[in-house]
DNA sequence: GGTATTTAGTTTGTGCGCAAAATAATGCAG
DNA sequence: CTGCATTATTTTGCGCACAAACTAAATACC
């Protein structure tokens, strides 16, 4: 029970996982008006800069796992801002397409990295050096 | 589209996302022996440290949700390495208490740290500069 | 003492996160 | 051309994560 290596608050992965949980919080509000979740939000920021990709680009862009990304563009699909259309060549493959409204969302989704940076209210480079740790241990696990 | 702003490279959620559900998966083959998910783990970490607490500390401890940690607590229970019991005094609190079997699994969880340790391989330095900023951005947040 | 508010915990419903298995089309070796 | 391994995507099942609604006990207030 003494084992320091045991305490939580020895934990890095306990901070990271509190911090990560309350952040995907704090988008919450933000997304509403967009009606996305921020799973969603990432699969569009990576659609909104390169469309017409496979699922499996797609995949490697914002890492998340197939199984995963499947219900989350079925249900962008359903909300009318994506598409999933067939590949001409490569029939296992599926481009993923956004819609005339999804494109219009980026306009509104502008707003939100800056009301979410206000909020945080973190220096420049403590972001920086954040990001820049947090990428160095996803490599290390990759 | 060319809005820098919403560049997923130059989102520091994604880099944290992504790093800690990575970290996540990585406790999950080190978690099989104890049979235990990640936060199943956080939550005997907890009490480990301090046993016989209500729930309600339990969730400041470990910065669970309220809803989440009932049924977490639900299946620890069930495997049979901690006990819900009846709190005398007040009689809407219960008390979180670990079994014999429960304290018995601490032995072979201490192992577990290093061998996370061994496998992300960063310098003391980064692991504490990550979890400072971690915890720097929780509180923000909260 | 009786009502209102607060507090402790549970339930419900939706959406990930992911391992494992399934489906189906492609490519490759013989 | 024929298996056979590979690749792309979906499905299934379980466990969070959490908002919102709910139950019940304690406390506050008059």
């Amino acid at each position: 029970m003494s084992n320091p290596k045991l305490k939580l608050e020895n934990q890095i992965c306990h901070s990271l996982y509190s911090a990560t949980n309350a952040l995907v919080r704090a988008y919450r509000p933000l997304l509403e008006k967009l009606d996305l979740t921020y799973p969603q939000y990432l699969v569009m920021l990576a659609l909104w800069e390169t469309d017409h990709v496979a699922i499996k680009d797609l995949v490697r862009r914002t890492r998340f796992d197939a199984g995963t990304l499947t219900p989350i563009l079925k249900r962008l699909e359903a909300k009318g801002i994506i598409q999933l259309v067939k590949d001409d060549g490569d029939s296992r493959q599926k481009s993923v397409v956004v819609t005339e409204a999804g494109r219009d969302m980026a306009v509104i989704a502008e707003a939100v990295p800056d009301e979410l940076t206000c909020q945080i209210d973190m220096t420049a480079e403590d972001a920086i050096q954040l990001k820049l740790l947090a990428e160095k241990l996803y490599s290390r696990l990759s």
